[in-house]
DNA sequence: CACATTGTATGAAGATTGTCATACAATGTT
DNA sequence: AACATTGTATGACAATCTTCATACAATGTG
């Protein structure tokens, strides 16, 4: 996890391409929920920033449910809650807003749905 | 072209934000080689941003070669714009966040990619 | 030439971001 | 109990981002 890590100079906060980073690699799989995320002061050495830097990351990643953090233990990934079947609304919701989101970023939303199609069906 | 852009609150830049979308734009082909710009005013006036903003996001794409600008005329296109950036990284990287953000709501990665391809392809 | 349009520039003010230094609080281990 | 680990918190400082207000400079048009 910690390899994978990167800061590039490209003017996005260094605390948003760190809870970007940590959101994908939930997202993709490569976190699965429950597992443990690397200790905030293992991040600000890795990466040579301040520890007040990965903690509004992390405390953003929680914000959006993705992370839970325990005082004395660590951050974990939260375990997703179960079963979505009949939740047209909130998906439909969110994917008018996950649609302005690509475009935000110059990203095909057509090519945004094929990536998520690979993601759930080869899931890994 | 004006259309297009939005902006979104989280937490990166806006001159980043409208910086990063017109290269795309530009590198998608939306904008040829040659193809006027919209007038800084106008985007500032449509996303109700500052001057300053827009011209900051403006002279970035300058600097990286992607736009002319021509006091009195307006801003251009670069006849030889550098190779388009490649958009696959960035595509998959927010897909994987997107997912994230999806199950932490409880809504299938699967359905949110119909829903999205619903939105870009018979979406009116 | 007069005028509108458009890019360029500056300074002040406030909010945000990142660092530095330092400390406290909860957890688990010895 | 003592200790190490880890998350939580604060205050100060510099740099950056954004807005606001106000100009100046180059280009093209009538």
């Amino acid at each position: 996890m910690l390899e994978q890590l990167t800061l590039q100079d490209n003017g996005v906060p260094i605390y948003v391409q760190l809870r970007d980073q940590i959101a994908a690699a939930i997202g993709r799989g490569s976190l699965a929920p429950g597992a443990r995320l690397p200790t905030m002061r293992e991040v600000a050495v890795i990466l040579a920033i301040d520890l007040n830097t990965v903690q509004r990351a992390y405390a953003a990643l929680e914000e959006d449910g993705l992370v839970t953090m325990v005082q004395g233990r660590g951050s974990f990934v939260a375990e997703t809650p179960p079963a979505p079947r009949n939740r047209r609304a909130e998906t439909d919701a969110l994917a008018a807003k996950v649609a302005a989101q690509a475009k935000a970023q110059g990203v095909s939303v057509d090519e945004l749905a094929q990536a998520l199609l690979k993601l759930s069906g080869g899931g890994r």
